[in-house]
DNA sequence: CACACCAAATAAGTATGACTTTTAAGTCAC
DNA sequence: GTGACTTAAAAGTCATACTTATTTGGTGTG
């Protein structure tokens, strides 16, 4: 789970990609490349490449004889995994977690639904496996072990649903369990609810139920909304 | 030297991606800069701020002593508009079409359902608008017309939905229904069912029919993908 | 006064060469 | 064969000079 790792270019990314997300600059801010390089005391070269990765991020737009110009908001590519960790990170974690958790609710049912005709053996054992990790340590302060559990168990769906978009998102879902156990946007001890709606899932998928796999996600996916709104309001 | 459109570093990463999106440079195949340099008769600064948007993209990783390698498509961030317009336009259009019409089929449904709670009336008004618009240029070698509203209308409800990410994949939806016109995977002329669909859609938006708005979507979201299986098998 | 046009100022874009740092790989002693 | 040492390849960084597009503003003409 590491970021690109060194270079002076990703720190210089690491603070203003943050910086940006949580508005610091608000859109239609000007950064010119000779302040940063100043700012971060690094090379022109450095700045550029720092630039270069933002706009194809779409959180700025470089123009000649104006700068570098933060874009509006509803132009950030916000499915792009690096933006959604700045932002969870940052000021409106709670309005990106909510963001997320909607997407998750549209496309964890449909996956589960795939993966019940298309799932491998090794995959269904998988996710029995991780449903069973999921009861054993839902009681008493496992919630770390836990959530080894979850993530799995969701990646494990993500993958066997056999389109690579969907899979694609198992970062991101693993990002958003990842930070409500982090930042307490959770129970104590999970919900013994979903905790069985889980083990009832693999359950599906092993049976090539399409129907009820995607059903009993949905279930899954309205708790997890509904628990957002009891707990991050 | 030479003069270009829109800066160089724009044309290396327009030959660059669609050919490492294509399969042209498998997976572990190695770029060495200064063959790129020389390839492309550019400096190092511009192929390496080209190299920095590709990684960004998780197209390829840079090692010190090693060069620029080619990533397993698995880790390639399918999400970014870019790829997926680079996808399109190469060899695998078929599949990433697949891919995108399973996620349409996944977030339009939920997008329409929070639309009927959510949408404005003016944005109730434009989805009316368009969808008899769609009527009106069903008929008779008026794709390109019937193309703008049927776009102005997927847009329009993801919009409404409320939900940030889910308004972000007007573009990608854009791009999916425009490809299938472009590229004839479809009927002559739009098949009824789907047109009367849309048009009950709004009707149900507008009426703050949340379900019937959902399973509408569903029933059009399923129709584009039969349509997908028989045009492009 | 309006308008078209031109010229200077500005900031990004590009080129180049020298230098640094990381690290794969080869070599030698043990 | 194992481990420590050397080497060299390629990316990373820096400084600087130069190019190009674009905005601003001023100037002259209708």
């Amino acid at each position: 789970m590491e970021k690109h790792g060194q270079g002076l270019h990703a720190r210089v990314l690491a603070s203003l990609g943050p910086a940006i997300t949580a508005g610091e600059y608000p859109p239609g801010t000007v950064l010119r490349t000779d302040e940063l390089e100043r700012r971060f005391d690094v090379s022109r070269t450095v700045i550029r490449e720092a630039v270069r990765v933002l706009e194809s991020m779409y959180l700025v737009a470089s123009r000649r004889r104006v700068g570098v110009t933060v874009r509006p908001t509803e132009e950030w590519n916000v499915f792009d995994p690096q933006v959604i960790r700045w932002r969870l990170a940052g000021a409106d974690r709670p309005r990106q977690l909510r963001s997320l958790t909607v997407l998750r609710s549209a496309v964890e049912p449909v996956a589960a639904g795939l993966a019940a005709t298309l799932a491998t053996p090794e995959q269904c054992a998988r996710l029995t496996e991780h449903a069973l990790g999921m009861v054993a340590t839902s009681r008493g302060q496992q919630l770390d072990a836990y959530l080894v559990h979850d993530v799995a168990f969701h990646r494990t769906v993500l993958n066997a649903s056999g389109n690579e978009m969907f899979a694609r998102l198992g970062d991101v879902v693993a990002e958003v369990l990842a930070g409500r156990t982090e930042h307490h946007v959770m129970f104590p001890d999970p919900d013994p609810a979903a905790v069985s709606l889980h083990v009832r899932v693999a359950e599906a998928i092993r049976e090539r139920d399409a129907a009820r796999a995607e059903s009993l996600t949905r279930e899954i996916a309205t708790g997890a909304m509904a628990e957002l709104d009891v707990l991050a309001p």
